[in-house]
DNA sequence: GGGATAGCTTGTAAAATGCAAGAAAGCATC
DNA sequence: GATGCTTTCTTGCATTTTACAAGCTATCCC
């Protein structure tokens, strides 16, 4: 996918692929809580729905940053897995939980979900 | 102002400050670009719109990391200032920034404005 | 005083989002 | 092999946000 540009900085154009409130806790999804799967990501606390979850894994395989391959063979069960591209945005969202740990109130890293409890 | 929380991730609620496409652009001016006035930020080359740049300057004096003052006694001339606050955002701005000069095709820093030649 | 300037505000159309429902394909069970 | 269940989307629609253009008001400068 080609997208218009609206300048040439490096931070305007890195905003016009993560730059709203969804793309970059999909990734980190994937990245930090061990989620591959379109029901997974469903089940995070924030409550993404499904219209958008659908068209950000698009976007996300579009742009290079994510893959899908079928669970197993003919199956409707998808892996999304980040691309080598999608890894090295890591950084990017160290440094904004480390801000927001550091300057929001009540923020803490939430550990990889437990299965419910009986 | 208090928004309504999506989660206690330190990322989600980050996003929620600053998961737009303007926000950081306009900390971005202030913080890189040394400009502190309405009219300068209009002036980016990604070209926000007034009724944008209004609503997200309130927000970002509401939250903390911006304060405004006259330029002057009994001027209108406002001078927009980051907050402590707001200039913890640097790094950041600088993460996203290497992000995208790496990862992203023509994209460059750009300097400060210079005057425009005539 | 009168025009230019700076900082907004308003109106309106287009786009994105949230919410609910449902479709389709695979799979399991009976 | 019909039935229902799970998973991944898609669709429809109301609400919200955004983009674009125009206008308003207070200061500045002569």
């Amino acid at each position: 996918m080609k997208l218009p540009r609206r300048s040439p900085c490096p931070v305007a154009c890195t905003l016009d692929l993560i730059g709203d409130r969804w793309t970059l806790l999909i990734i980190r999804d994937m990245m930090f809580l061990d989620k591959h799967r379109f029901e997974e990501f469903l089940e995070s606390p924030e409550g993404i729905s499904t219209n958008i979850l659908a068209s950000r894994l698009k976007s996300l395989e579009e742009l290079g940053l994510v893959e899908k391959q079928p669970y197993s063979n003919h199956s409707r069960r998808m892996n999304y897995q980040l691309t080598a591209e999608g890894k090295s945005l890591r950084p990017v969202i160290k440094v904004m939980a480390a801000w927001g740990l550091k300057h929001l109130d009540d923020t803490k890293i939430m550990p990889p979900q437990a299965e419910t409890l009986p």
